[in-house]
DNA sequence: GTGATGCATTCATCTAGATGAAGAAATGAA
DNA sequence: TTCATTTCTTCATCTAGATGAATGCATCAC
């Protein structure tokens, strides 16, 4: 995803700004959805449902872009809370820019590589939760997120894969039992 | 949608075919992935999980563009079956057309603006499958596809929401119930 | 240091939805 | 029409994971 980098520092609007651990980029309610281009640090997204219980979207590390793709594509009020898990620097920038027409054409193809690429992610994400069980859920976080179990609290996975952070230790004690 | 049809007909590659209800375009482990627009009829993607249990990830009525987007973007072979569930006219081609070099700039950022479209609804779909109780995904499920109900088996209904027949046969009875 | 806050683990319950079986209704073929 | 197949519903269990509470550790502020 570095070939962003050079296409982000083209464009006009996007703001680089320094943030911290904790620090909200856009919340539920927020009128304006933005798209967000990590350049170092580690971002989540979640939603609070109905029962005040939080759910995470996605965690972007350095080189992810996060945004609620929602929200940004129907005009609506955002419903993605997005905030920091630890010090990060962000590119904030507007999703059209990827495919604004001062682009060259190979560009904007290479930039739908990128959704392509995100499409194909999501739908294993549906499939998994509609058909495998938590453990399997949790192998698959493993391999894609190789370095944040150490990163992130275990209270966050349990809710990135749709259970309780009981659910998981419980788990991750099956797991080490068998060795 | 229907601009896509106009660009398909540029594809010197496109196949139109006819199907009958219960035709497979696609199964579980073959080697290349395509992308099908259904002119006309109505198909599903759907896996089989390791219990043999079936998980529809979507209908295609028509319109619409159904395909294995992992398995194309990450050139595996393919874990999605496509089958008919009422007869078809399907146009066939290579997702790489829709990006085509020869496509004018404005058409290929049209046709990404489809793939955002599609994000955006699988985002939803994600987020409900895992804090929303079946009822509420159903109800969703009735304002995406308004005229499926009548379409298809309640059976299927059931495995798209990631519950199973009985339990849906529970919800509507409750719904119906409650006027 | 002390106290406070947050995190992970364990256990005893509880529940939404799964499973399996059976009957009724609908569909389809001959 | 008749027979077979599939679909829908209901009911009696069962289970993965939720909920809630208690305990033991860390971490941080002061």
């Amino acid at each position: 995803m570095e070939n962003l980098t050079e296409i982000l520092n083209l464009d006009p609007n996007a703001k680089r700004k320094q943030f911290q651990k904790g620090d909200f980029l856009q919340r539920d309610g927020d009128f304006q959805a933005s798209t967000f281009y990590v350049k170092k640090g580690l971002l989540r997204s979640y939603i609070i449902d109905s029962k005040g219980k939080e759910h995470i979207f996605m965690f972007a590390p350095t080189g992810w872009i996060i945004a609620d793709l929602e929200a940004l594509e129907f005009n609506e009020p955002v419903k993605l809370f997005i905030d920091c898990l630890e010090d990060s620097e962000i590119i904030i920038f507007n999703k059209d820019y990827l495919f604004n027409a001062d682009l060259p054409k190979e560009k904007i193809v290479e930039n739908t590589q990128l959704l392509y690429r995100r499409l194909g992610k999501l739908q294993r994400r549906v499939l998994m939760l509609m058909g495998s069980p938590a453990i399997d859920r949790y192998n698959y976080f493993l391999n894609t997120y190789p370095d944040l179990p150490n990163r992130v609290p275990q209270r966050m996975i349990a809710t990135y894969l749709g259970i309780t952070p009981q659910a998981l230790s419980t788990i991750r004690g099956k797991i080490a039992r068998s060795h």
